[in-house]
DNA sequence: TTGTAAGCGTTATCAA
DNA sequence: TTGATAACGCTTACAA
C-alpha cells in the first residue's frame, strides 16, 4: 500500500506542505482529518461524514471501507470543528459555591459523583466552575453562555440570593439546580423532600417521649435548610411542645458549627436534638459527650443526610436518609434531558426521605 | 441609529435571511459574531479581530469604536470558532482515579480546590474525568488528545500500574501528575516529600523515647505511600530498632481501615504508630481507646497531612503538613506552563513538609 | 492602517 | 448513492 505511515498516538507522518510560504516545510504533528480519511477511501468528506453517522443512504460497502481507514489511520474527528458545525458542545458546567473546602463537604462531593455518572452516561464532558464572586459581578454565567462554551448549566447548592440565574434562565438557556431551588422561580430543580425529613425526624424523637427537642440549622438562607427547619415546626406544632429560641442553633453546616450551637442549646436542657446534617450531628454529640451527659439516656440526637461517618460515630446515628448522589444524577440528567430537547415530565422532581434507625435515639431497632 | 436592538443577554434580534431555502426565515436566537460588529462599525472582520486582540496597528480611534461596538451589542467570541481556528482550548482535564466516594477523600477534594485556582487565574477551564476501567482499557485519555478536546492532563494520584500516561507523554502532549509520580517515566510531577515526612514523624516518635514504633500503610501500591513508609524504615535502620511485620498495618487510606489494621498492632504493643495519613490515624486512635489505652500516655500517635480534623480530633493530632492543596495548584501551574511553551524550571517539583506538633504524641509544644 | 481571502475540520444542502 | 460546496465564526498571511 502506498499509504502513509500510521503511529500508535493517531498521528501520522503528514508531507502535506503546508501554506504558500516561501519555504515548504513539513507539516508536524498534524492530525488526521476527515480528508485524510476522504482520499484514502477514495470518495468525498461528505461521504465519510455520512458513513461514520451511520447514514442509511450510503452503502454497506463504502461504509465499511470508511471504517477501515478511520481505524488504519487512526481517525478521530476534531471537537472543535464538530461544536462550530453542530453549534453545541456536549459540556455542561457544573457551578458549585464559592465555600472553603468545598468538596470536603459531603454534600457537594457527592453531588459531583452523580453529576460525573450522568455525563459519562450520556457522553457529556463536565466542566467545573465555582460561583465565585467575580462569577456573579461579573456576570460570569452569562459569558459561558454567550460564548457558547457549554450547552446547560447545573447549579449545586444554590442560595436564596442567587437570582441572577433566573436571568440565565429567561433567555432559555438550560439551567437545572440541584439540591436546591429558587423562590418565584421558573429554574426547574431536583431535590430531596427536607420537610418531610424534618417532620419524620421530629416525630421519631416526638414518639420516643421526648418533649424538649432542639434543632439546629445549618444556615437561614438556604432553602432546603429552612425546609427541614419547617418539618420540625410543624410536628411540635401539631404535638402542642412549645416553640423557643434557645432550641435553636445555627450550626453552618459543620461539625465545629454544630458543637458551638449545641453547647449554647444545653444551658436549656433539652432532652433531644434534631441536627439539620449529620455533620452538625457529630459536633453536637461531641458537646453533649462534653457536658458529661449520656446519649441517647439523656439526650436523643438525631441527624439528616444518612452520610458515611453516620455508621462510623459513636453511638452510630440515628438519621434520615437523603439521597445526595441520586439527586445531583437525576439533576444531571433533567439538565441533559432539556438539551436535547426531551420533554421529560414535570419539570421538578422530589426524591423521597426514610428514617434510618440507629443507636443515639434510644429506639429500638427493628421499630 | 438604524442599528439593531439588543437585548440583556447578549442575542440581538437579528432579521437575516437564512441559507437559501424555500422560505425565508428569521433566524431566532442567534448569537452576535465578529461580522455584526466589523458591520456595525463599518470595517472589516479582520480589524476587529486585530482590535480586540489590541493589536499595536490599529488606531486607537477604531479600536474604541470596536470595543463600543462590542459593549452595545454584546459580542461574545465563539469558544468552538476559536479553538478551531487556534488550534486549542483553554481547557485541561483532571484525571482522578476511580474510587468510591471519590471526593470524600480530603487528598482528592484538596486537589481540586487546588486545580481549580490554577485554572481560573490563568483562564482555562477545568475538566473533569475519572479513570474508569474503561477510561484507561478504551484508551479514552488518547481520544481527549486525538479529539483535541483538551491541552493538556493532569492526573492526581495515580498508582504505579498507570502506565499508558508514558504513551501519552510520549507524544509530546501535556501530561503532567500531581501529587504522584511514575517509575521509570519521564512525566514531570509535583509531589510533597514523603520520605522526608516519614522521618520528621518517626524521628519525632524516636526522639520521644518510643521504640516500639508501628506504621500503617494506606496501599503498597501507591508511590507516596510506600515513600512514606520508607522514611519510617530508614529512621528504624538508623536508630537500630527492630523491624517487624507485625507492627506494619495497611489501611487503604480510610479511617476503617486504620482501625481495623491498629486493632492487629495493638496485639504487640506498641508504644507509638505513625499512621500513613491523618485520616487512618483517626481510626487507629478509636481502635487504642476502644482497647483501653491513654494516648499519649500508653500509645504516641502520629498522622501525616494535617487535615482540617487534625485539629477537630481529641486527642489533637500532631502530624506531618503535607499541604495538598499547594502540589495540585502547583502541578497545574506547571501543567499550564507546558502547554503555553514555558521552560519552568525543573520538569519535577518538591514541596517540602513540616512536623506540627499538638498532643497526641506527648511532647511539649513549642519544643 | 486596513481589507481580502484562506484556513481551521467538521456538517449539511443540493445537485448529480 | 455520492460529490461539490457552502456554512459554522474565528485568526492571520499577505496585499493594498
Amino acid at each position: 500500500m502506498n499509504h502513509r505511515k500510521v503511529n500508535v498516538t493517531g498521528q501520522i507522518g503528514k508531507s502535506d506542505v503546508v501554506r504558500a510560504g516561501t519555504f515548504a516545510f513539513e507539516k508536524e504533528n498534524s492530525f488526521v482529518t476527515i480528508k485524510d480519511i476522504a482520499d484514502y477511501v477514495g470518495v468525498s468528506t461528505a461521504t465519510v461524514s455520512l458513513a461514520l453517522s451511520r447514514n442509511a443512504r450510503i452503502t454497506k460497502e463504502t461504509r465499511d471501507k470508511v471504517f477501515e481507514a478511520v481505524k488504519m489511520l487512526n481517525y478521530r474527528p476534531s471537537t472543535a470543528a464538530r461544536n462550530l458545525a453542530l453549534n453545541r458542545t456536549k459540556t455542561i458546567s457544573l457551578i458549585l459555591p464559592e465555600i472553603k473546602h468545598l468538596f470536603l463537604q459531603p454534600f457537594f462531593s457527592l453531588s459531583l459523583n452523580g453529576v460525573y455518572d450522568a455525563c459519562l452516561e450520556n457522553g457529556y464532558r463536565l466542566q467545573i466552575e465555582v460561583a465565585s464572586y467575580q462569577f456573579v459581578k461579573r456576570k460570569r454565567y452569562l459569558r459561558l453562555f454567550q460564548e457558547r462554551a457549554i450547552d446547560g448549566l447545573l447549579y449545586v447548592g444554590s442560595t436564596l440570593s442567587d437570582l441572577y440565574l433566573n436571568e440565565l434562565n429567561d433567555t432559555g438557556f438550560p439551567v437545572v439546580l440541584s439540591g436546591s431551588y429558587l423562590k418565584n422561580s421558573r429554574i426547574p430543580y431536583v431535590i430531596g423532600d427536607n420537610r418531610k425529613g424534618g417532620e419524620i425526624a421530629t416525630m421519631h424523637l416526638f414518639t420516643l417521649g421526648r418533649r424538649k427537642i432542639a434543632h439546629i440549622i445549618g444556615s437561614f438562607n438556604i432553602p432546603s435548610a429552612v425546609d427541614r427547619f419547617e418539618g420540625y415546626r410543624k410536628v411540635l406544632r401539631e404535638k402542642n411542645l412549645a416553640y423557643s429560641s434557645h432550641f435553636i442553633g445555627i450550626g453552618k453546616f459543620t461539625a465545629e458549627g454544630g458543637f458551638q450551637a449545641m453547647k449554647k442549646i444545653l444551658d436549656y436542657e433539652p432532652d433531644a436534638v434534631f441536627a439539620g446534617n449529620d455533620i452538625m450531628a457529630e459536633g453536637a454529640i461531641q458537646a453533649i459527650k462534653d457536658a458529661g451527659l449520656k446519649i441517647p439516656d439523656d439526650i436523643s440526637v438525631c441527624g439528616m443526610d444518612d452520610l458515611p461517618l453516620a455508621k462510623r460515630i459513636t453511638p452510630a446515628l440515628t438519621t434520615v436518609k437523603y439521597d445526595i448522589y441520586k439527586i445531583a444524577y437525576r439533576a444531571a440528567r433533567k439538565l441533559i434531558g432539556k438539551i436535547e430537547g426531551k420533554r421529560n415530565g414535570r419539570s421538578s422532581e422530589f426524591v423521597s426521605v426514610k428514617l434510618i434507625i440507629r443507636e443515639s435515639c434510644g429506639a429500638k431497632r427493628g421499630k
